[in-house]
DNA sequence: TATTGTTATACTCTATAACTATA
DNA sequence: TATAGTTATAGAGTATAACAATA
């Protein structure tokens, strides 16, 4: 690919049967991209796309999800964060960190206790069995990063995670 | 970063006040990743998240978003396409592309066509306004894109379009 | 029987707004 | 007044299932 394929180009690149206004093209025929091709977005988007489906397949037995991972490894390497910390971090709505709590609290995985400092905030802390938990999880999504690896290649990988190191 | 932070490590990374039950810790600490550090999935998915939303606000103006860009810009290369053949070139379900074209059909911008050969699909054609809207929306997302060359640089983008070839 | 487009339902995610209890 | 957590609602997006028309 050119860089210039990047380029807003106005001129559509017909293929066969173009302008033809009644004969449909199935899926049998080569469906060119045009300008997406030229886009970082679309690649990035198709490839989260198959990264999140690795994952909750990989992570599929223990029933976890790239955001409640997320968020039990931040509790776990900074125990006694408020909601309000974690959602900033991750960018999460802190309306929607309240769901994920409490869904990982049913699960006994986290709990949330009262803080003396400031009692309008929760401190947040992995349980015991949260803790052994979230070493399993941890294992299995080191697994689907072995996926990525052969997906794209090992050196891509680590290049990939340099370049994008500035949105973690 | 070293190549070992994307090994699971059932070590959590404690930081100030760690273990402490009641003391909350709020955003003005420094919040660790631990492992998430080292995941090509959470990168990308911040890096995606970043981009659309440069999208949007970018493309804001004639109120076009990724998706809608996708549909058109393929159309657009490939006159006649069928319903399903969108779907399955961009990977929307098809249900789904059903009310993406009625909003574009309602705007213009599209036209569905009954085809003669196979009566059960649609030939989807963009309209002459359509044909003109998308040369102004491709100059916008051209401008979108050097947004990305800003933000990552210009050979980490060109770098990023390769590794993620595949994707497309 | 299978496929295309459609309609409908449910669940996830995002974006807001408003309420409460605290500060 | 402002903030943390909560509740509620609305709009995207995703995943299914079922149906009519057509193959």
């Amino acid at each position: 690919m050119t860089a210039s394929a990047a380029r807003a180009d106005s001129r559509p690149t017909p293929r066969k049967r173009a302008g033809n206004g009644a004969a449909p093209r199935d899926a049998a025929d080569d469906v060119g991209l045009d300008a997406l091709a030229g886009h970082a977005g679309y690649a990035v988007r198709r490839f989260q796309i198959w990264i999140f489906q690795d994952f909750i397949k990989t992570l599929g037995e223990v029933d976890i999800r790239p955001t409640q991972y997320s968020v039990l490894t931040v509790i776990g390497a900074n125990p006694g964060l408020s909601q309000m910390a974690v959602a900033k971090r991750l960018g999460i709505e802190r309306a929607r960190l309240v769901h994920l709590l409490d869904s990982l609290e049913q699960r006994k995985l986290v709990k949330r206790t009262k803080s003396k400092e400031d009692r309008r905030s929760h401190a947040l802390h992995l349980t015991a069995p949260g803790e052994t938990a979230l070493a399993k999880f941890k294992r299995l999504a080191a697994e689907h990063e072995r996926h990525i690896e052969a997906k794209i290649g090992r050196e891509n990988r680590a290049h990939l995670l340099r370049i994008l190191a500035g949105f973690t």
